[in-house]
DNA sequence: TGCTTGCTTGGAGTGCACTCCAAGGTTCTA
DNA sequence: TAGAACCTTGGAGTGCACTCCAAGCAAGCA
């Protein structure tokens, strides 16, 4: 039981891709310009995702500033994933609310992201059609252009 | 040169994936509500399209509503391929610009179709990663669901 | 002819995902 | 200890791609 429970806060908050944290466990306390650095994104959408509820409650210094950890980092690297599908924020939030709410929610949160899994694979099919229409399109262009050269 | 052009008019503007229309050459003319049902964009839509410049100009009706051809249905199929490949407006408006200018832009719409290939087979690759993702994230909670049923 | 449904316009409104601002407190380097 | 650079907040603003509205004219049927 316990070892599922450790399993599974890893498999929620991890980098999914093993990636090197800047710097290891027991010192990672980043401000929040080394996110920025770190990850792309602007400290105003690292405040906003906070404030929607997209991320964990961030770890605060004696004096308030934010202070994020590994784990915040792992975090943001599966939200930039989740992002690159196309999921809406709100369908985020709800994982991420999820996720707080415990290991019952498993089920829940399988079908979210199985659900997201059949977006991007019709997305990908989706875009391969365009394709198609792509080269067609291209492939006349450059025919066209060859015969007006050789006249 | 005038086979050229002929060509040119029909690969820019008629459907690539060959679709029949609703109704023969000669009496297509095609009300907005028509087009709306036959193209499932809204009647604004098509009107804000016309206003910026994403349609060529459609015929009226000799008290100023709209009637469209066959040809506006395989533009507005034309353009709604470009949509799915994520391709901004602005752009697309471009390329309506560039048809209208004439043949000496061959080139030019090539390349702009040639940047849009390339970014959809980014975002195809960048899919295909998050897919991977989300594959390891699913094979996770389904072996945490067998193995908690086990217990 | 009257009635209903459809079409016209410019301009305002919507929802999403940020993006920026002002005013003031904090941290670091010299 | 001074000054630069960085951080905080709530709330307002931005850009995109639509989406809707009001007021009035047009079309088709009994």
């Amino acid at each position: 039981m316990t070892l599922i429970e450790t399993k599974a806060d890893r498999t929620d908050i991890c980098a999914t891709v093993p990636r090197a944290h800047p710097r290891p466990e027991g010192q990672d306390r980043y401000t929040i310009s080394e996110v920025v650095a770190f990850t792309g994104l602007t400290a105003h959408t690292l405040r906003w995702y906070e404030r929607i509820g997209l991320m964990p409650h961030v770890d605060r210094s004696h004096t308030g500033q934010r202070r994020f950890t590994n784990r915040d980092l792992d975090w943001l690297a599966f939200v930039g994933k989740l992002r690159l599908t196309g999921m809406p924020v709100a369908d985020m939030v709800r994982y991420a609310e999820l996720v707080r709410e415990g290991e019952h929610t498993f089920e829940a949160r399988q079908e979210l992201l199985e659900q997201t899994r059949r977006d991007v694979r019709s997305r990908i099919a989706e875009l391969q059609d365009t394709l198609a229409v792509l080269d067609h399109k291209i492939g006349f262009y450059a025919d066209a252009r060859r015969a007006s050269e050789r006249l």
